[in-house]
DNA sequence: TTCCTCCCTGGAGTGCACTCCAGGTCAAGT
DNA sequence: ACTTGACCTGGAGTGCACTCCAGGGAGGAA
């Protein structure tokens, strides 16, 4: 129940301490972290939970923005879960089309590769 | 064989015109594109064919130094398709991992929408 | 006491990939 | 002849998401 410093939060969460105090700073997390008596960050259970559901919203591609308005919602407590889910359905949506999208590029690429591969082979046999 | 004009091919590519300038000053394309005999550039089908595998590369990730990269290699011509190939294939490891982890975040996210589904549900049957 | 380490704040700086702009040219329409 | 519209160049500006820095404080080790 103790908290842990902004060190370790970081090294848990795979995030740089500046990164940590610029999501708090511009209002991605739920409270401004507690302070100990000499002024450090101190993460609590929560508080690390909360930032974990950020990192996945950041890392399929939700902007800073969104992730905000997300948090803010939350932060108003009950009675908007509506909003929030249509936010995360939306987030969704993004996702899948990204997805989608990268996936038939890709095999675009893989043919390509393929023709490399193909290419490469028949030079090595005849050399 | 005649080529069609900037519009034409930002329009045919989904791309603008400042950046189909930008792709051709940054060393994107495999040749400056031919001129008009009033200066206008002028994009052969060999052309288009070419940005579009930019626009692969660039909408699975890849960054504009890398497609440079490749570009630089495919410029030079014969010979060096080994180097081709290695920076193709180290981009589709990058694309995999790039996906199953956007897969296994969504994974996650698609659980809370889920949770949030099923408590307005209750809301709603409870109303 | 002095040093070291970790942390604080406010604010400036960075890298990326565009995007926009000013001032100008050229060919075609009226 | 004049205007319009598409395009040109070089270079400045933008938005995003961090990342770095200066100057300073608190607590513990030696």
């Amino acid at each position: 129940m103790t908290g842990v410093s902004i060190a370790a939060a970081a090294d848990e969460l795979g995030l740089s301490a500046d990164t940590l105090r610029y999501y708090e700073k511009d209002g991605l997390l739920l409270r401004a972290v507690p302070r100990t008596s000499s002024g450090h960050r101190t993460y609590a259970e929560a508080d690390l939970r909360w930032i974990t559901l950020v990192t996945r919203l950041r890392a399929t591609g939700m902007p800073i923005r969104d992730v905000r308005r997300y948090a803010d919602l939350v932060r108003a407590g009950e009675g908007n879960e509506e909003e929030r889910l249509a936010l995360l359905q939306a987030h969704r949506e993004d996702v899948l089309r990204q997805l989608a999208e990268v996936t038939a590029h890709l095999g675009a690429i893989d043919h390509k590769i393929g023709i490399y591969e193909h290419t490469l082979e028949k030079l090595s046999a005849s050399a």
